[in-house]
DNA sequence: GTAAACTTCCAAAGCGCTTTGAACGGTGTG
DNA sequence: CACACCGTTCAAAGCGCTTTGGAAGTTTAC
């Protein structure tokens, strides 16, 4: 069924029917509810490629997926971030386009996007510190949220990030306030906005404790379990092993914890841990109290925002500068105890 | 840069640029490079809109996720399924939209893509025991292929599964020759086609080595880790707990391995394990001798087989019907051993 | 040299929608 | 009664593409 067979069902013009279904007030009430009645009874829904190509609005936002890295082909929080903002583009009649650059060239994604002119914006993930991307999306004109922020370049452009610095930062003190003074810090891939900013975090608070810093416990991997694993089996394995670690997702902090349990350690009390924690649902960290102290913050109320964001963006281009950031939450676990007796010691001498 | 625009610079009618890029043979070659080459320079795409309003097709595929359960709202396998499935996308030109249906009416949320004709075909996901959507999508008429099977109906569409009922038989055969004979099920839910499918396959491996079925032993459940946790540690308690265990899922097994810890057991000695894995990037088992023992089936290969059997189905409706049938393969790891001496005590009893 | 057969290109219609500009009938006003 | 005005409806153009049905121009066949 087509507005036309539609229309001659009723008996009106095309014009009316448009009218009547998209709510304009040059049709009668009387009218209105005939005709969306019939369009209820037949199921009517309007094409969609020909309402946006007669509109110039498709109706639709794409989430640009990065290959990060080889291993992390696909990051899992994408898939709660995804979630939420298609919850905002159903609420509001668009359609979520996925596309991953996979090994080709990122810039020819977006070029390709804007000259199909398929989509009515987009969403940027995992923003780098030195991005191509943020000129090449201003180049092209194409109306988009970044979720992250490109490295020192945080202005000019529509972002929603969580205070990655911040939270780090309280984590890190947190664990200084414990007696730490020997703390890990196991981040994301460097190159990768969000872990600047985490290390940032990390290292501020170490100066506002006095600690040393010392480049062997800083390490930056892709966040697989096998990774938080191996890096901390080898931390633990050190002459002088850390008593506290910081990890920037709950993947590599189940790693973590493996490898604290295979070295015969207890969470919380011979080693803390605390993690980033993206409120994945099949991860949940549950309990009266929950088993890890984290630094929480939904992905997908990120993707919720992010996509509203956009969708505001798109509705009054240029009206303002969307900047969300949002504060992580320091959630009180077992992972995390006073720091071990015989560190203490040191810690006087 | 539209068709009009494009053959205005060239001096050339808009048919015989449509022609020159899509292929046809009317036009010389000497006028198709002349043409590519312009199409190339400025940087042309067909809008992708008109191009599909124009024939009829939409260069598009819908992923249609359910919200299997309020928990495990997005089941993290999708987002490397989607990735595979992507790529054979983007390799044929087709762009993936994804749809959630949330809370919504799943019924309407298929006739709305049917009736808006904004893709070629559907991806189903989730196929339960009994589900209404196989009806459903027969009425409607859109193509579409399942990622698994709906219950006992396997015949009459295009379906691409693992076999679920013969590699959770081998495993639990594998196990019974290890001689284990308290072999508990971690499985997902109970209306999905696969936990049906994987019960069937463990339940025929124990009338074959004549091991008594406890259904104490045979738990459906989302696929968390904490709920892998939970169970296992219940199971653990028992007065007479199992001393192997098969998962559905890694992210169960991990809570499994987790309780299997905290309980002072090891892995592999005292308790048994054996786990479905889809073989999610992020959560690779790997290692010379991997961690856990596994039945492996990359689910981002599924994604590309089943894109791929989509887009043929697309392109030659009717032709055949499609159905693929894949193995798992069962990895040995460390997980797994023989059966603690006590149990093989009571086992001769 | 002319008809037939290609080759190469084009004008125009059509895909299903929105939207402009106009028409039509009914009301109120002077 | 004529006029303007308003509420309601419509015909037609246009969005950017493909495709049908020619129409030129070029080659081959007799």
């Amino acid at each position: 069924m087509n507005l036309r067979e539609l229309s001659q069902t009723l008996g009106l013009s095309q014009t009316t029917v448009s009218r009547a279904l998209n709510g304009y007030p040059e049709v009668s009430e009387a009218t209105r509810k005939r005709v969306s009645d019939a369009a209820l009874e037949h199921n009517y829904r309007p094409n969609t490629r020909a309402k946006g190509l007669a509109t110039g609005r498709s109706m639709a936002i794409a989430h640009v997926i990065p290959q990060t890295s080889h291993h992390e082909m696909v990051n899992p929080v994408f898939a709660d971030f995804i979630a939420g903002a298609g919850e905002i583009y159903a609420a509001n009649g668009y359609e979520m386009i996925l596309s991953m650059t996979g090994g080709r060239d990122e810039a020819k994604v977006y070029r390709d996007i804007r000259a199909k002119n398929s989509v009515d914006g987009v969403i940027v993930h995992a923003p780098r510190l030195n991005d191509s991307r943020l000129e090449l999306l201003q180049e092209i004109g194409l109306p988009f949220v970044v979720h992250g922020r490109f490295g020192h370049e945080t202005d000019g452009y529509h972002w929603l990030d969580m205070n990655n610095r911040r939270a780090f930062a309280r984590a890190t003190g947190f664990l200084a306030e414990l007696g730490h003074r020997r703390i890990a810090l196991l981040n994301g891939l460097e190159e990768m906005d969000f872990a600047d900013r985490r290390r940032s975090g990390y290292l501020s608070a170490f100066r506002k404790h006095g600690l040393d810093v010392d480049d062997a416990l800083m390490a930056s991997y892709e966040m697989t379990e096998y990774t938080g694993f191996d890096v901390t089996q080898a931390w633990l394995n050190l002459p002088n092993p850390p008593t506290a670690i910081l990890t920037s997702s709950m993947i590599m902090a189940m790693g973590a914890r493996r490898a604290i349990h295979a070295a015969g350690l207890v969470l919380g009390r011979d080693v803390s841990l605390i993690s980033h924690d993206d409120d994945l649902s099949y991860f949940r960290n549950v309990g009266a109290v929950p088993e890890f102290t984290t630094l929480r913050s939904s992905v997908r109320d990120h993707g919720r925002r992010a996509a509203a964001m956009l969708l505001r963006v798109i509705d009054s281009p240029g009206a303002t500068l969307e900047q969300e950031l949002l504060e992580a939450e320091l959630t009180l676990g077992q992972s995390t105890g006073p720091a071990p007796v015989p560190l203490r010691a040191t810690k006087q001498g």
